[in-house]
This record gives structure tokens, C-alpha cells and sequence, in this order.
DNA sequence: ACAATAATGTCAGCCACTGACAGTTGACAA
DNA sequence: TTGTCAACTGTCAGTGGCTGACATTATTGT
């Protein structure tokens, strides 16, 4: 058995194929209804097999850790933003690149997302991490590896080698931490569509370079 | 028994809280000492409370978790760095008060590590946690709760609310994103010193503003 | 229908971590 | 000095995440 699904490719093919697919998206699916519901630490893994039926080794077959299968969608998430990212006209700044990339990408992924669950249980999900350090922690150490990826498709974009310029790394780091930011107070407002965490996102995306530049008194906020 | 020995507390007092700073301090050293030899997840508990002559669940009195032990020192650091940021005079901008304070930090800080482990020992712990991806993780989730409270700082320098004006948290985010940068990146140097962090953290600080600028191909890098 | 192969279940076991209870040791007053 | 109280420690039993090994079942290509 190959545990990489990633690029959705259970469409072609056999029974095996289809219905290891059908267990894979199952187990997503009762893994974030069980952990938003009643709390990630409060949800065993048995519990999650159970709820499946399969064994809770079988589970450790799809997703190699707990915190993997509700990361899953996530995944499919950031691919797109990649997506969307390396389709940006080189006449766009890095940072205008990657702020217009984060907002198309944020349109066109109801879809993409609703084919394996609701939408809304993946915005409880969202919440859901943070406000669980243990998920917090495995969201950071995932964002930093995306970091990565990004920052050599930037350095790309500008003819630039990522390991002696550090600047394509800098401007990653400083959009990162930004859209982290903007996606904890989304969390926080409580309020869950996806139209407002669309909102906050440009609103913080475009403050970036104001706050750098340190002018801070001149300008209302 | 209280587990909070932050401020250095140990001075004073008699024999009980000698003997508590002792195992405290010897348990930090015998973990640290183990994971950076073989390595952090072939380093069990049972090995660390042995070497300091306890049981497995005395170590669990001191630090709540495995990854608690490893961050006792960062911890101290990370106090230093809060006081010199305060310390800062009122007509730095926000990025420039932020900048100076963390090389202030770390100019003196060898003493204070020195009290409690080889400051030689702390640097390869530094490394080991930028390798190991539990420890990245327990990192970054320690590094964003710092920030919380850089930002707060800086909110008040600036006359500001950090709940309604997003500007503290967006510096912080993006200075903070470039500090880890600036840390892996001597981390996979190999080099150990306290000068190689110290001149590399600069370099980095110093190339966020024209990096966000945009302005990639007027200057030379 | 029949191998070859892949997916699953079962079982045993490691390790991080916790609660409960009992034993030990330092602090402090009589 | 001694006895009492409180703090610290050890032991033990148990939970939950996670893994390796091996047997069992299910699909696939022939």
C-alpha cells in the first residue's frame, strides 16, 4: 500500500483503488468531526478507527502520526496556493505575488475542499488548531516547511539562488508570519465564513510594508 | 513543591531548596548532555532520571513534559532579551528597538548560561533542536507565544492597543519569522560560536527593510 | 481458477505521561 | 531534642500514541 494520495488521483483505476480512497477520506472525515467535536485530546485514535471500522492499526497505515489526518486537507489547500503562486506575471513585486496568490486561492477552494468534507467542518478545523497547542505546534513546523518551497519558487521569480541571497527567505518569513497572524484572529473573532477570513488576510497582507517602514505616527492606523 | 524556578530564586533559603535547584540543574544537564549525543528520540526519560540518580516520575515533578528540559535554558534567554528590549529608548522605530536589543542580549549572555550549563553545551543544543522535527515544532509554538508578548511591548512604546491596531503584532511577526531564519541558517553552518549567531542575526535584521521594499534588482545584494 | 501481491487484523511491546498512595526528609516550634 | 507538619520522592498501575512481526483476507492479472 502507497499512503501518498496526495495529488487526488483515486479517479482511474480499480475497486482496491476506490475503496482505499473511500477509508482514507473516511477516516478524515470521522477523525475532524470526533476531535472538533468533543476536543482533540479528548479523541482516541480507536475511537476514530472505531467510528471507520478498521483497526487502529490501519489507521497508522493512511496517516502516520494523530495529528497528520487533521492536517490532510490542509494540504490540499497549500498545493493550490503553490499553484496559484507560480502563475504570477514576473512583472508583480514578490510580495505583491504571493498577497494576490493567497486571495485567489482563497476563492476558487470551497470546491476543491467540499469533494472530501463540508466546508464548515473544515472551518471548525481550523479553529480547532488554534486553540490546541500540540496542533498549534505541528501547524508552525508545517507553515516553516511550506516557507521553504516558497521562498525558492520567489528566488526563481527573481533569478536568485536561495542559499547565498537571503532575501527571497526574508520576505517569506515576514508574509508567513503575517498570514499566521491573520489566521489567529480569524479564529479568534469566531465568526466562520469564508468571505472574513478572506477580509482579514488582505487587510494584514497590506499592512506589511506601512509597519516596516516604521512611520507609524504619521498615518492613522 | 513548586515547579517554577524562573527568576533564579535559589539563592537564599536552606538546605531543601539547595538540594531542588541541584536536581533541577543536574536533570538539565544530563538531558541535554544524552540528547545531543545520540540524538533526541533515542534519549528516553527513564535513561535522563537515571543518570541523575531519580525516578522517571521525579523528572515529570520538574519539567512537565520531555521537550520542557531542553527549552529550561532558552527560557532564561529569551527573559534577557524582554528586559533589554524594555530598556530601549522611546525614539528607536519598533524594528530598530527590536534589532539592537537582541544583539544587546546577546553580548552578556554567557554568563548567565554559563551558571547552569557549558555555554559550548547550549550552542549544540541550539542545533539539535533546528534538527529535530519534534523539537523545531516545540520551538516555533514557544517562539509564537513570545511574541505575543513582544508585541505588547511594542504596542506600548507606541501609545497603541494590541487588540484593536494589527501593526505591533505584523512587525513582530515578520522580525520574529527572520530571527528563525537567521538561527537555522547558523545552524546548518556548523559553525559554534557566539560571534557566527551574533554577526548572521545581524546581516539578517538588517536586510528586512529593503527586502519588503521590494526593490530587489537596483541594489546589489 | 490460481498464484502473486496488496491491504488488513491481531498481538506484543516501547515510551511518554498521569493519578494514587506510601515512605522519606527537611523545616520549625515546643 | 524531639515531634509534628509539610514538602519531596519512589513505587505501581494504567492510558494512549505508535511500531514491528506475522498471519489472514481481499483484489488483481493471467
Amino acid at each position: 500500500m502507497r499512503a501518498e494520495m496526495t495529488p487526488r488521483e483515486g479517479l482511474r483505476c480499480g475497486l482496491r483503488e476506490r475503496k482505499k480512497r473511500r477509508t482514507h477520506d473516511a477516516l478524515i472525515r470521522a477523525a475532524l468531526e470526533l476531535c472538533t467535536q468533543q476536543g482533540y485530546d479528548r479523541t482516541t485514535i480507536d475511537e476514530i478507527a472505531e467510528a471507520v471500522d478498521v483497526s487502529q492499526r490501519t489507521f497508522f497505515r493512511y496517516f502516520t502520526t494523530k495529528e497528520d489526518v487533521v492536517f490532510a486537507v490542509q494540504e490540499i489547500v497549500e498545493a493550490r496556493f503553490l499553484e496559484a503562486l507560480r502563475a504570477r506575471p514576473a512583472a508583480e513585486a514578490p510580495l505583491e505575488a504571493l498577497r494576490n496568490a493567497v486571495l485567489l486561492a482563497w476563492d476558487d477552494l470551497g470546491q476543491v475542499i467540499e469533494s472530501i468534507i463540508p466546508v464548515e467542518l473544515h472551518m471548525r478545523t481550523y479553529q480547532m488548531i488554534e486553540s490546541t497547542p500540540a496542533l498549534v505546534a505541528a501547524h508552525l513546523r508545517r507553515s516553516s516547511d511550506l516557507e521553504e518551497l516558497i521562498a525558492t519558487v520567489i528566488a526563481r521569480r527573481e533569478g536568485l539562488d536561495v542559499e547565498t541571497d537571503p532575501r527571497p527567505r526574508i520576505v517569506v518569513a515576514a508574509f508567513s508570519g503575517v498570514m499566521r497572524l491573520a489566521g489567529r484572529l480569524w479564529g479568534e473573532a469566531g465568526e466562520c465564513s469564508v468571505e472574513s477570513i478572506r477580509a482579514t488576510t488582505e487587510q494584514h497582507l497590506d499592512g506589511i510594508v506601512p509597519a516596516i517602514a516604521g512611520e507609524w505616527r504619521k498615518t492613522a492606523p
